[in-house]
DNA sequence: GTCTATAACCGGATAGAC
DNA sequence: GTCTATCCGGTTATAGAC
């Protein structure tokens, strides 16, 4: 409904333009000291056609969400390729997307500013932030499913969403991280995808059971509470169909 | 450092006035569509004047913060003096806070807008948020401490920060939600706080100890390396001392 | 140290002509 | 699609009164 539909005709060159102009600046001045009239003369259009083409400074991010995300499908695809343990491709991937966003460290901290605002365009959780997050979610299930890693079965649908959320926790953390080559970043991967991995074993020791159902339960609701708020035509289409009536047992 | 210290004389009262009336214009008219001229003016006062107290428009949200957190305080008592189980002493103190928060609710995605930037002084881990952050940690210890609860010891430490974070989780889906009452807010406390509690019984269980006291060490040690990143100086002076040798045992 | 008044600055955003 | 001119509001500066 965004970009990927609408397509322009040709002017999609500016669009685009005005994108890497606008990029570059941030990358070397930071997002708030770069003035959409920078952003403007440094590409060598108007403002007005700056605003013609991006709804507003903000959604200038939202097209760098794009990119990243595609930056890191194509990184992903070796690790994929060549690791068959949930741990080894969890940590393979992750440790790709810190690669690819390090250059942008200086200015992230814009990205998650209005992560938790419902109103901003910007959120994580935004209908404008779907066709991302679908295909963030879209790899990490790909991560799953080609993992040698026994899931319980109630767990394997919610997974790859709960995967996607530990990843922007890794993000948010990242944001912070001030330590060179975001060295703790890394270290709280290391650290906590193992954990990660045990928990997902976890959930298949039978005494467990029920907690660990109520808890996926309650994530499933929670997701598909909060996409609905943002966009109600998100009823996972693509996802497994339904499994809520798996998931009602307790 | 920031407002408790440097008390000023007399002119508080101004200051109070300001922010009684930013914060009922907020009320009325949201966020965003009340300017600061407007404030100083239905205040009385002027826009430098305004400035003179607030550094900016975003720290009037910082002082309702605070204004937030004495009424909590306040509304929690009875629940603390009344109830000995941690299930039903979570669960008044967190509908007593939705009970707080609710006229706020159309303005509150601005309160956590900026919560995940870490260059905000809004953000509720920067070192301007400290005192509060403090405040309402102290309130989820005595929660558990006035419990009947048996807590794993190396969990203890930790879980009133826990429980704080998952007070913010909480807020954030109430943030998102559209509901009449924040209804579903209600429920989602309604069905996690049962679950954190048996979570709580089930680390004191002898085979999970390992995974257990790893996610708190976990916990712990992101928490003290955010804070520090804020703040240097916070080296959670008034906690027990030290946990981290017990925590170090795996 | 507290406050008023007013004018200006700055940058995001918009209107309307070409 | 692209431009120029303008608006709007957060913020700052100035200069002076209590």
């Amino acid at each position: 409904m965004t970009a990927e539909t609408t397509r322009t005709p040709k002017a999609e060159q500016t669009r685009a333009h005005i994108l890497a102009t606008a990029l570059a600046l941030f990358r070397e001045r930071g997002y708030e000291r770069t003035t959409m009239r920078a952003v403007a003369d440094s590409a060598g259009v108007s403002v007005g056609n700056a605003y013609y083409h991006f709804e507003s400074k903000e959604h200038l991010i939202q097209a760098y969400y794009s990119q990243v995300h595609a930056e890191l499908d194509l990184a992903a695809q070796p690790v994929l390729d060549n690791e068959r343990t949930l741990r080894k491709r969890l940590l393979g991937v992750l440790h790709a997307q810190l690669d690819i966003i390090e250059p942008y460290h200086d200015f992230a901290g814009v990205l998650f500013r209005t992560a938790a605002d419902p109103s901003s365009p910007l959120s994580p959780f935004s209908a404008e932030s779907l066709p991302v997050r679908q295909a963030s979610t879209r790899l990490m299930a790909e991560l799953v499913d080609g993992s040698t890693a026994k899931v319980d079965s109630q767990l394997r649908n919610e997974l790859p969403h709960l995967l996607w959320l530990y990843h922007m926790g890794v993000i948010l953390f990242w944001v912070h991280d001030q330590t060179p080559g975001a060295k703790r970043t890394r270290e709280l991967v290391d650290r906590t995808v193992p954990v990660i991995d045990r928990l997902i074993k976890l959930a298949r020791v039978p005494g467990l059971g029920p907690v660990a159902h109520q808890i996926v339960r309650i994530a499933h609701d929670l997701r598909t509470f909060v996409s609905a708020q943002s966009d109600p035509a998100d009823d996972e289409p693509s996802d497994e169909p339904s499994d809520e009536r798996a998931a009602a047992r307790r």
